[in-house]
Parts: C-alpha cells; structure tokens; sequence
DNA sequence: CTGTGCTAACTAACCGGTTAGTTAGTCCAT
DNA sequence: ATGGACTAACTAACCGGTTAGTTAGCACAG
C-alpha cells in the first residue's frame, strides 16, 4: 500500500529530469556559472544522482548540447530533403530554426555562449552536430535549381543573416522585458508569427542576390588577430 | 637617476592594465568562468591591487561593460547627427557596428554573454547605454526624410536583422577557425570588407520595404513563456 | 543474495575578497 | 634643507564559503 509517488524500479525518469534541469540552468548560468547541486535540486534529486547518470558536470554538459544541436540538425536535414523549390525550403528553414528556439528556449542562449566561449566545450562530435545547420542552409543553396534563380547567394553570409536575427530575436526577449520594464523603452517586439514572416521576406530578398556581388566573397581570412593571450606557460 | 621604469605617483597605468585583461577574460570565460586571480597574472598586478582599483569583481565587469557600450553608442550616435541622407546613415551604422567589434574584439562574445544571461550582471544604468544602439537606429529610420523613401521599416526588426548577423560573424570566428582546422568545412569566412558590404548591401534591402508589410508588426507579447523556474524561495 | 536505483555525508580544491604591512613619493612647517 | 606627516601604489599571506566530485551504504525487486 501507499504505493509511492514516483516509485523507483520505473527505468528512471530522473535521468530525463536531470537533463531537462541541467538544460535550463547551463542556458541561464553558462557552464561555469552552473551549479551541479542547483540542478540537482531542481532536478528533484540528489547530487550523486548526477553522477550515477553522467559522469561529470562536463559530459552532462555535452549531453545536453547533442541533444539540441541534433535536433535542430534533423530538423532542418528533413526539410531539405523534400520536394519543394529552393525558395520554398529557405522559407522553411527559417520557419524551422525559429521552431526549434520556441519549442526549446534553452537553444538560442547555449549556442550564442558556446560562440562567445570559442567552442571550449566543444569536442569535435559536438561541432559536427553544431555544423550541420549552415551544411544543409548551404546544399539548399547550391543544390540545382532547374535553371531558374541565377545567383547563388553565399552561404555562410546567409546563414548569419538568418541565425543570427533569429537567435538574436530569442535570446534578447528576457533583457528586453527588463528594458521595457524599467521604461527605457517599449521593446517587447513583435509576436512570433510576425517575426518569422518578417525573416522569410527577409530571406527571400537575400536570394534576390543577381549583381551587385562585386566580389566573389570567398577564400582570404580576415586580419583580424588578437584576444587574449596566455599568461604563460 | 637610474629613473624607475613605471614609477609610483604616476596615475597608475595598472587600472588601465587591469581593464584590458579584465575585458579579455571576461569575452572569453564569461562573468562566472572569469578568474580574479587570472586577470590579476595577466595584467601583471598582484590581485589585491584589483580590489584597491575597483570595488568588486561584478563593479570591475561593469567597467569593462559601460566602456564598450558607451564608446559604440558614441559612434553611432556621432553618424545619426551627420548631415546625411538616411540610407546613407544607415550604412554608416553598419560599418560603425563592424568597426566597434574590430577594434574591439570582446565586444561581440561580452555583448552575445549578456544576453544569454538574461541580463543578470546589467544595472540600469548599463542595461540604458546597451540601448542606445537600437535606440539611435530607430532615430534615423524614423527621421523625416523629404518626402522620399516612404515605408519606414521597423526598427527593432532591422535592428535585430543587422546587429545579430554581424555579432554572429565576430563571435563565431573562434569556433569556425576550429570547424575549419577539423576538417569538417572551410567556414573560415569572408575578409572584414567584404562582410560589411554585404550587410551594407542587406540593409538597403531590407530599407526597401513598400509593400509586402502585411501587419503593423507592432504591438501583442509572443506567447512564448518559459524558462527557468525556481526550485523554491 | 545480488544488482540497481538512490542518498547522506564527506573531501579537496578553488576562488572572491580581506588584511596587515611596505615602499616611495608629495607637501609643508620649521 | 630637512624631517616628519601623509598618501597612493603595491604585496604576501591568509580566510571562509562554495563547488565538483566521492564514498559508503541503504532499500528493494527479482
């Protein structure tokens, strides 16, 4: 009798809330400012029993981020399997990327910090995983139109036009709020529906590319240098 | 004789010093992953001279944050007063964005950090000179214009579609010079002046709206709501 | 009895911040 | 001029709280 809530034996739905957990505190903290016991206890669960799962703060880390990325990356590979025109897909695309950072609110803040952080927690599968998004933006792109759409505009300029708006867009609404709170400003910005729209006309005019490319705006890399440099040794 | 090299009674170069290493570790590691003591080797300074310059680690942040914001929101408060036509302006924006992230390289990681902190380390004060950005593009696209250029775009939409794709190309740089060396693409990007054509050239396309506006884009809060509850108070 | 799911209690290291003290210069009263 | 009061700049050593990670063991299903 007095059958116990969340009965143990069950193939543990503690690890599923650990996940779910960490997620949101590495979105909100970052992978240092993480707490492992935080989690934990949002978690519903003991510290060990992050440790029973995972093995360490960092493997549980990687865990989550494969996760999204392979999300994501499914997510987008899907749509440029179908038979659709290419405009069709980008439009897709951009509807997909701002599906997933509604679906998953944790996405936007841990791919803009994993940027910032220079990958540092990111072994070479999990930057695969993360690669597969301007990948398949780019086969949509390249792949044969049937003659129609002459230019073909870049790739990888695309994809900052679109992922970056978007993230952007997701990542800011909490320090908006606060701006608009404060009454700096009104910017809340608009409903969903009416961001996602605006983005696919904006996509639509970027593949408008035709002339005025000038450059051929490949190969070269900027001259850029600096950032910190080690202590020493 | 035998004069000193850095004497005392000078006003202190060590606070400049330590600002510089303090914005570097802070770009890379974030507010949490940022070490005191770090900052302290890397500014070649003892680390209670940290704490004899600034009040704390989160005032030293602080610092770091009100320089940046401040000397963007200058500039591009410096192009919206030119006498210049508005699209003109605008491309003047864009390159202000670029050059700020140039010649500061910890910008765009600090600024990209921010927001995925939900603001945490932002006081009011700061969280208004982060908004002189949007705030100041909104100025120039709202100005009158002589009757030409009819639709004014929204602003905050434009201001997400052009600062996001150019944070995104300054703070991926690290994480795609990793892709790169992995073998897993060439994603090492276009030179600093080809990227700022581009989005010059995006962001007259994107002035060109007219038609196509459907809705006001204005007003409504997403649905969206989420995020991180607390454990318990 | 055995293995799986789970926990309380612990440890070792780290890190933000402090403290007590030194050094080298300025200012000024005599 | 000079010596003493004062201060900015700097340092070594320390402290206490936090945190990732461990351990030893309990409970129960099979």
């Amino acid at each position: 009798m007095a059958p116990r809530a969340r009965s143990p034996r069950v193939p543990s739905s503690s690890r599923a809330r650990i996940l779910a957990a960490a997620s949101a505190e590495f979105a909100a903290r970052g992978f240092d400012g993480a707490g492992v016991d935080r989690i934990a206890r949002q978690a519903v669960v003991n510290k060990a029993m992050i440790y029973y799962h995972f093995a360490s703060k960092a493997a549980l880390y990687r865990e989550v981020l494969r996760d999204m990325f392979c999300a994501a990356g499914e997510r987008v590979r899907a749509i440029a399997s179908r038979e659709i025109p290419r405009a069709a897909k980008v439009r897709e695309f951009v509807a997909a990327l701002a599906a997933e950072a509604e679906r998953r609110p944790h996405f936007p803040p841990i791919m803009l910090r994993e940027l910032a952080e220079q990958g540092r927690h990111l072994d070479p599968e999990t930057l695969r995983l993360m690669h597969v998004m301007p990948a398949t933006l780019r086969s949509i792109l390249r792949a044969p139109t049937g003659g129609r759409e002459a230019g073909v505009p870049d790739p990888f300029l695309t994809y900052c036009s679109l992922l970056g708006p978007v993230m952007f867009f997701f990542a800011s609404a909490p320090v908006r709020t606060r701006i608009t709170r404060l009454g700096l400003a009104q910017v809340d910005g608009p409903p969903l529906a009416d961001f996602v729209a605006y983005m696919q006309r904006t996509a639509m005019r970027l593949m408008a590319e035709g002339s005025g490319a000038a450059r051929p705006l490949r190969r070269a890399r900027s001259s850029r240098r600096r950032h910190a440099q080690r202590p020493r040794p």
